[in-house]
DNA sequence: CGCACCTACAACCATGTGGTTGTACGTTAG
DNA sequence: CTAACGTACAACCACATGGTTGTAGGTGCG
């Protein structure tokens, strides 16, 4: 696992991270595009995505000067996997549950 | 939504807690048992047992002298179709989906 | 070309986080 | 009753975080 679980759920613990998310998962916007829609500077809005980036959630291409914000879902998928691990394990269902879970270190 | 999305994510978002977490889903333990677990002091796991708890993923009982700390899955259940929410939603599969996200900020 | 736009990044500040140690209190065992 | 155990909490520290402003570099429009 090249990026770790605590950087995906670090990036999805803040509103306003969750919020760019929903908006590049629907289509790709440009960095200034999203700093437009929120109430804070510019480098604010860009470290967010920094923190997506850095947890693989969003991705970015160049197009003429402007800088495109992704979002990747294959991240996502795998959280959705640990989660749904930890609830198999709550129902004593657990067939390969360790092995689900212990991906979360490596 | 009394525990907000932030609260679970950010208490996931910590490989201890996660193992916590998988330690008290498969049986409650007390606080020390944990404690010993772990290469740090007593306080510390302490206050990891007690962000999972304000994330409302753990609970505790008494049992005379010792604290039992329990695992809820319900909010797991909550991220997960959060998660989910996220994948459909990348996949222009969304109908429905506006209102699971939204749910987010309650 | 020259200016405006988009982006990146550094410096800075307040606050939060994860860890420590120490103290205090309730409960059980002997 | 006393001692030991389990827990809770406060104070403290180093460091990360989320925000700011300012500076600088690449890109495109007129």
């Amino acid at each position: 696992m090249v990026v770790g679980a605590d950087d995906v759920f670090h990036a999805l613990a803040d509103a306003t991270r969750r919020d760019i998310l929903t908006r590049v998962i629907r289509s790709g916007q440009s960095v200034s595009e999203l700093a437009r829609a929120y109430p804070m500077s510019f480098a604010a809005v860009q470290k967010h995505v920094a923190v997506l980036e850095r947890a693989a959630l969003v991705s970015k291409t160049r197009r003429g000067r402007e800088q495109i914000v992704h979002g990747e879902v294959e991240p996502l998928r795998r959280m959705t996997r640990l989660l749904d691990g930890y609830e198999a394990l709550w129902r004593q269902r657990a067939a390969g549950i360790e092995q689900i879970l212990e991906e979360d270190e490596q």
